[in-house]
DNA sequence: ATCAGCACTCACAAATAATGAGTGCTAACA
DNA sequence: TGTTAGCACTCATTATTTGTGAGTGCTGAT
């Protein structure tokens, strides 16, 4: 059966409504609605054709017509049109983004609010990760009596703290001294190196400060080992309530469970490495494998910070408006972008 | 009209039954379920005069009766008996909140997971915060070309990053000597002074570092001063769905809502400073003052860190398990108080 | 005082009916 | 041969009706 430009249009027509209604859409509300030029029996025959090719699906028989996941597939493949921002929205990002932000958890948190503002969907920010951290720059700072901080500075310029306990805390002039040590070690070798053997290390003259330092290393990897963990931000979770589809109390709870497992959201966002910079990713409906998310749509892509990459995710139900969507994430992800730049360069 | 022993026991069934149920209780179920060796009848005729006194209320005529705010207060305040925690749920706590804790933040999502895992509601933890916050200590530490990084260190030993950009950035062996000025100046004058006419102590011997100084000094206190924003943990939200009486999404989406304006909860939670160390605190109903929780009760307590304070919240709704959420807030406070000794101790 | 008994109320559930938006199919028409 | 008017049929949704049962308040006997 041939997919003639008719049928497209009519799919089209379909998607289009059910984005905007919620409600399964009939011929007859077609041939009223969109002049196509044909009567609704013509577009019934063409309907049931589009139903055979598994680009739409009835919820029951004698009910109006629903998009299928393929059906949106070639919505967003071949029917979607780029749109652009109105001067008031990307006024409104510009606004957001490029208030004084000066660190990028910050940038992250205000990213996942602006986009959860404007789509009305949910958004997740993850922070950018590289595979391996290497450290820059390790400083000792005190704190009290009996601990001090060290403070991490990594390649791509995050900025940790950890607290470690000491018998005795030494003397600030002190601590810049071993300081200096650590970082001349840091300089020498490569993180990996000294986390494999530290006693490699001890060997050089530490001043007769081998305990502090060991403590400092040994504190500081398990830091730096835990941290393939990744942190994310959330925002515009309880739009979910909003929509028609998940007014089913349980719906909106598996929704709620799935967002709320780390593990799931980191799943399905970092399932883009093979995916190009600046391109958007869409995952349509079951296609995030996500039994929870099954009715959800993810829109996704790729944002980087020196050499570690993050991703920004939009999750909306499955009629989603695609177009507005992507046109929305592209113009932030522009704004990040130049944001990110001031951070880094200056 | 005397609120007998009879009229007690008879309210403690309903406010009991009630917290179990969900459901209006009626005299005959009382009758059955509770053996309180009256009719149903005479348990009849004291609801009647327990409603007359506003303590329990009826739905609609002809339906059981639901205790009221006050029938609550007064459960609250006489009849409550206080209860143990049994030894796994005491061990689950203690598991939790004392594994390998080394920093505030990382004790309050702690803190709020647990609770919220433990209670099945929702739980708040603020930020320990005090009124003005005095900086201890400054190091810089280089980031890359164009920046650094200001650590700074409160009196109640937060430790914060704020990033500055500067032309170039010095060595780090001259950045320890600017840290060591700025720290000197930090010693001599209190913050607040400081802060008020930075101009005062430039006159002192800089070693040429006049900019970078006046720099940090005014990017740390801006810092400082939007620092009495409130940071808190939430845990839990959506536990809110589990309960039938917020099956209604609307009223969901109304706690929710209510549960996202960070004033909001600031506002019910900052309403301790009358009350002493260690006490617990309990909201009922309309009680917090916020239309979109007052179907709410708040169970909440301070805990502090030094001088400065913070409070834990616990969410449900009103017919939630008094004795027992405060039985676990007991618990809880005192493992934290434990492990911020040893935090701030050694 | 207490309580069995009784008439009454009213939310809720089940059963029934009415509505209407949708379908597929057929036959006539351009 | 593609298009379409017409018709019988389906079925979710809504409204209406009819129990049902847990509750009440009141009364009069113990």
């Amino acid at each position: 059966m041939h997919l003639n430009e008719r049928k497209i249009r009519i799919l089209e027509a379909i998607v289009n409504d059910y984005i905007e209604t919620a409600e399964p859409i009939g011929s007859r509300t077609i041939a009223k609605k969109y002049d196509l030029g044909i009567s609704s029996a013509t577009i019934r025959n063409e309907m049931s054709d589009l139903e055979e090719l598994g680009l739409i699906v009835q919820p029951h028989t004698s009910s109006g017509r629903v998009p299928s996941s393929k059906g949106y597939r070639l919505y967003v493949d071949r029917l979607m049109n780029r749109r652009e921002l109105t001067k008031e929205q990307s006024d409104f990002l510009q606004n957001i983004i490029s208030e004084n932000i000066n660190q990028i958890d910050y940038l992250m948190k205000q990213t996942a609010k602006a986009l959860s503002a404007m789509t009305k969907y949910t958004t997740v920010v993850s922070e950018p990760k590289t595979k391996k951290t290497s450290i820059k720059h390790i400083q000792l700072v005190p704190l009290d009596e009996k601990s001090i901080a060290a403070v991490i500075v990594t390649e791509n310029k995050e900025i940790k703290n950890h607290i470690i306990k000491l018998e005795a805390v030494p003397e600030t002039d002190a601590l810049n001294k071993i300081s200096n040590i650590i970082n001349n070690i840091l300089k020498k070798y490569p993180t990996e190196q000294i986390m494999e053997d530290i006693s490699i290390e001890l060997d050089q003259e530490l001043g007769g400060c081998e305990e502090i330092i060991k403590k400092v290393f040994s504190t500081v990897f398990d830091a730096v080992k835990d941290n393939d963990e990744v942190d994310f931000y959330t925002s515009g979770v309880n739009n979910i309530l909003d929509f028609p589809e998940f007014s089913d109390i349980e719906k909106a709870k598996g929704i709620f469970r799935a967002l709320e497992e780390k593990q799931i959201l980191i799943d399905i966002l970092d399932r883009n490495k093979d995916c190009a910079e600046n391109q958007i990713q869409i995952l349509i409906g079951d296609e995030n494998n996500t039994e929870l998310l099954k009715e959800c749509s993810i829109i996704k892509t790729k944002y980087t910070v020196g050499n570690a990459v993050g991703t920004i995710g939009i999750i909306g139900p499955t009629r989603m408006d695609y177009a507005q969507t992507v046109a929305v994430l592209n113009a932030i992800v522009k704004n990040i972008n130049d944001v990110i730049k001031a951070l880094s360069g200056g």
